[in-house]
DNA sequence: TCACAACATGAATAATGATTCATGTTTCAC
DNA sequence: GTGAAACATGAATCATTATTCATGTTGTGA
């Protein structure tokens, strides 16, 4: 019972049911997705998935903390070498969408977590704007940007980000991201208004 | 089967189901909600539901489109006499952060409904979206504010909302509203830009 | 090559809970 | 007052599926 491999192929066969799990918690959703679906695109006997994990809120909440990982990855990647706060802003933002482009299933199963494993779901996004309000907090430090807290602002601006995700993104599979995100990035810069 | 009550008691059952569907929903979530808590709580025999209801799926798509109802209402009566699409956006915030505490049981509702009954979640945003599209749109025209794709903008502007809603209200229950509408108006306003 | 740990199988179990339906009860138009 | 339509009941049905487990198979260190 939901016991950590030891070899080589172990470890393959955990890693063949996570890919499993990502494609279909992905595009049925939690609610719809059986174990049996799971298994099936695995290839592997039901009984092997609860070999490497302890049921079906595990498998999904490994899936959330993965993901929590890798966005963290692709967004400090992006922002790495940006000199300026603002700059980093519209990077980031822009690598945010294209990676809800590449893994729309993964993105998905992120936000189901609110309601499937929201422990998993609160630390995805609290550790997220913990770095992100630091980011913030420095740039202000330095008067890159106006003063104000930055708790608040980072909550905004990820909300900001997620919305223009779901909407231009996973709605609508075509829209110009370059386009969204200069909309976007001119109102994070200067505001409305005129 | 999913009859519209002709009757004043039928439609006070009919009622006294939704309430009580409201409740349970929106304390358990979909999954967890049983149509027997549901006629518990609402002191009806489970048959009840099916005479006004198709399902458990239907009652709670039922849900979202009422909860959307409401809300264009209770935002539309802020806003109305703003002089100014400013001081609107102001006020709307903070109307809308003061209705998710008033019934977070209900927003939950709306947010889970993105899996559980997806048609009705998009209508629910994408009617809000169009309504605000297009009081930008006014704005704009009159020199407002800064000329812009103002459909990116009222996605953005939701996101934001939401997200604050989320972390601020719903997670924080004894926040401070005013100070959060404070700090993100001024974003929306002026931007980050120093 | 043996022994043993790790891994893999898939059919059986067992619980759950949405939906139905045969049988009452209430309302109200006439 | 009566009959029919509307409403109400809740126990039985029925399908679904997560999880277990008794039984194999594979790989490897000594």
């Amino acid at each position: 019972m939901a016991v950590r491999p030891k070899t080589t192929r172990g470890q393959a066969r955990r890693d063949q049911i996570l890919r499993a799990a990502e494609t279909v918690f992905g595009t049925m959703g939690y609610a719809d997705a059986s174990i049996a679906d799971i298994t099936r695109e695995a290839r592997t006997a039901q009984g092997t998935l609860y070999i490497y994990f302890r049921g079906k809120d595990e498998i999904f909440a490994e899936l959330v903390a993965e993901m929590g990982r890798l966005t963290r990855d692709v967004i400090a990647r992006a922002v790495a070498k940006c000199d300026g706060r603002l700059e980093a802003e519209r990077r980031g933002l822009e690598a945010f969408l294209r990676f809800v482009a590449e893994r729309p299933e993964l993105y998905r199963i992120v936000e189901e977590a609110r309601f499937v494993a929201p422990a998993a779901y609160r630390d995805y996004f609290t550790r997220f704007a913990r770095a992100y309000r630091q980011q913030l907090e420095r740039a202000q430090r330095a008067g890159e940007i106006r003063p104000g807290n930055c708790e608040v602002r980072a909550w905004a601006l990820m909300g900001l980000a997620k919305a223009l995700g779901e909407r231009f993104v996973l709605w609508d599979r075509d829209t110009d991201i370059e386009e969204v995100v200069a909309v976007a990035f001119d109102m994070i810069e200067h505001g409305l208004a005129a």
